[in-house]
DNA sequence: TCCTAAGCGAGACGGTACGTCTTGTCTTCCA
DNA sequence: TGGAAGACAAGACGTACCGTCTCGCTTAGGA
C-alpha cells in the first residue's frame, strides 16, 4: 500500500527545492545559484520547479515566509501579549540560534541581501505596534525614522553576529543591541 | 590644435561607461542592468568594455570609489583634524545632497546593496579611528561591534533618506542620526 | 492528430539548419557563412544549434553524409554488383544532376573545398576497390597514386560541369572523363 | 653607416610579413592563422600590415606571386622556347624541390586550397598556350576541359608529393604525370 | 643643419562572431 | 493527471579578431 497522495507529493517536492536551494546558497552564495542548479541538486524536473515558483527568488522567498511563520509561533508562544522591541530582538535572536544553518545561508551576504529587506518590512511593522502608542507626531525624530532604524540595526547585528559564527549566547547579544539603542529611544520618551 | 592623446581618449571612454551605467541603474535598477545594455547606451564596443572593467561589478565599484575620493577630498577640506563621529557624518549628509542623482543610484535597493557594502568598509575603518582611542578593552559592548552598528545605522538612514527623495536638509539628518546613537556611546563612556 | 514526437522535432530542427546552410552557401560562399547567419534563417535557437552541431563545419559535413548515403542507394540500387570505375563515375554524374542544387552548393568555390576532401576520401576507397585486384605491385605507377589521380580528375571534372551550369548530359561528361583517365590505365595494365 | 632607405624598409618589412606567416602555416595551417598572430611574430604595428597588405590573404597571394614569378624565371631560364606539357610539369616539380619549405605551407590543406585556386589559374594559361596549336574545335573533347583536366592533375599530383614529403625524385613524379595523362592526349590528337 | 615627410610600433576603439550558459515556455511520455 | 524529461527560442556572457584610427618616435633626403 502506502500510497502517495497528490498533495504530500507536491508538498515533498517544494520542501527538496527549498533544501536544495538552501545547500547551494551555503556553497556559493545566493547570487550564484541558477535554476539549474536547484533542479539539478533536487532532483526535480524543470518545467516541475517552474509549476511551483515563477523564478528562484520566488523560491527564496517562499523559504523565508516558511521561516518567519516559525518565527511567529515561537513569537506569541513563548512571551506575553504585549511585548516591547527588546522582548522582540530577544526572540529573533532565539530563533537565529535554533536555526543557525538556514540563518547562515539567508542572512547577509550569502543570503544576497534579499532576506534583509523582507525582513526588514516585517520587523518594522511588530515595531511600529510597540512604539506607536507611545509616540506622538510632537517628537523631533519621526517615529517612521525611528523604526528603521531600531530593524536596520536589529538586522545588522544578526548578521555580524552570523558571519562571525555566533561567539556570543542569544542573551548578550540581546543585552548588546539594548545598549546601542535603548538610552536613545528613552530619551526621547522622556 | 584640440587633438586628442590616448590618455584622454581613456578616460573619455570611462566617463561615458560611467554614465551609462548611472543611468540604466536610475533606470531599472542595478541587478537588471546587463553589459549589453551599458556598451549600446555608452555606444562603445563590446571587447572595449572588457579591456577597462572586468565585469560590470568592476564598472560599479570603479564608479564608486570615484565618489569616495571627492568625499574624502570633501571631508579634509572642510572640517577640523580631529572630527568626531557625527562630523563625519554630516559630511556624508551633505555629500550626498551634493551628489543626489549619483547616490540615488548607487544607494539602497536600486544599487543593488552593492555600494552599502564598500561603503560600510570604509565608513567603518573612519569611525574606528574616531573612537578608537576612548575605548578600551573592558567595555561591555565590543569597539568592533559598535563601529559596526553606527557604521549600518547612518547607511541605513542614508538610503532612507534618499529613497524618501531627501525629505528634510542635511543638517536635520545629521542631528536625528546623532540623536539614535549618541545616547548610547555616551553612556557608554561614562 | 498532428502530434510531434520529440524525435520528430529533432529531425526538423535538422532540416532547417540544413536547408539554411545551403541557402546561405549559394548566396555568398560556404567561408563567409557564420553560424549567426543559418540560426537566424533557420529561426533556430543559438544553443539548439550548438546542442546539435559543433560547429558550421560539422553542420555542414553532416549534410553530406546524408547526400553520400543518398549516392550510395543510387550507387547499389542500379548497377551490378562488380562495376568498374567508370561505372562508378556515371553514376556520380548523374547523382549531381539529380541533386544540382545541393551539389552547386557544396561542390567547388563556394563549398569552401571541405567536401572535395571527403568526397575524395569516399571516392578513393570504392576506386581502390575496383582496382586492386588487377594491379601488382611491379606496375610502374604505384596503386596509392592512380587512385589518388583518378579521384581527383573525377571531382575536378565534376566541380568544372557544377560551376559551368552543367552543359552536358551526365552520359556526355562521363564518356569525356574515360576519354582523359582510360588510356593510361589500358596501357598500364597492358 | 649602414643607412636604410625608405624603400629597403618597406621591403624588409613585407619581408617579415612573408616569412612570419610561412612559418605560422606549417605551425597551424592558413585557416588557423590569424593576421594577429603574423604582425606579433612578424614584430610589426598593426597598423603596418593593413598599410600593405589589405587583408591576410592579400599577404598570402602576394607571397604566391613572388613565388611565381621565381617559377617563371626558372622555366624560361632552362628550357626552350616551344616546351609543352611535360616539359612545364618537370620544372614545376623541380621548383617544388628547391622550395620544399613554402610548398609545404601553401599547398594542399596547410595552405587552406587557395594557392591551388590561383595556381591553377595560371597553370591553365600556360598549358592552354602549348596545346591550342595542335587542338580544333572538331575534338570530341573541348579545349578548355582538357586544360582544366590537366592543370588540376599535376596540382593534385603535386599535393599529393609533397604531403608525402617527396618520397621520389622529381622526374620519377614528371614521368608518373606523364604516364597518367599522356596517353589520352596523344590518342585525341591521332 | 635643420625640418619635414614617411615608415613604423603601439594600441584604443566600434564592431561582429564565437561557443557557453541560463532562462522560462512548451510538448511528450510515463506511472 | 501530475511530474520527469528535455527540446527549444531568446539573449547575455566573456573572448578573440577584425579593420580603422590616432598617436609619438625615428630617420631619410631636400631646403
Amino acid at each position: 500500500m502506502e500510497k502517495e497522495s497528490p498533495d504530500r507529493r507536491i508538498q515533498r517536492t517544494r520542501k527538496v527545492l527549498h533544501a536544495a536551494l538552501i545547500e547551494l546558497i551555503l556553497e556559493k552564495g545566493f547570487d550564484k545559484v541558477t535554476v539549474q542548479d536547484v533542479i539539478q541538486r533536487a532532483n526535480v524536473g524543470r518545467s516541475t520547479f517552474y509549476s511551483h515558483y515563477k523564478d528562484i527568488e520566488d523560491l527564496f522567498l517562499s523559504g523565508f515566509e516558511n521561516l518567519w511563520s516559525l518565527f511567529e509561533q515561537h513569537l506569541t508562544g513563548q512571551s506575553v501579549e504585549k511585548a516591547g522591541v527588546w522582548d522582540l530582538s530577544l526572540v529573533v535572536f532565539q530563533h537565529a540560534q535554533s536555526y543557525t544553518g538556514v540563518y547562515r545561508a539567508l542572512v547577509g551576504k550569502q543570503g544576497g541581501n534579499l532576506m534583509s529587506t523582507h525582513m526588514h518590512k516585517y520587523l518594522s511593522a511588530l515595531m511600529r505596534e510597540t512604539l506607536k502608542d507611545q509616540w506622538d507626531a510632537s517628537k523631533q525624530v519621526p517615529l517612521e525614522i525611528v523604526v528603521h532604524h531600531l530593524a536596520s540595526s536589529l538586522i545588522a547585528l544578526l548578521t555580524w553576529w552570523v558571519e562571525h559564527d555566533l561567539p556570543y549566547p542569544p542573551e548578550r547579544m540581546n543585552a548588546i543591541f539594548q545598549q546601542l539603542t535603548q538610552p536613545a529611544i528613552e530619551s526621547m520618551l522622556a
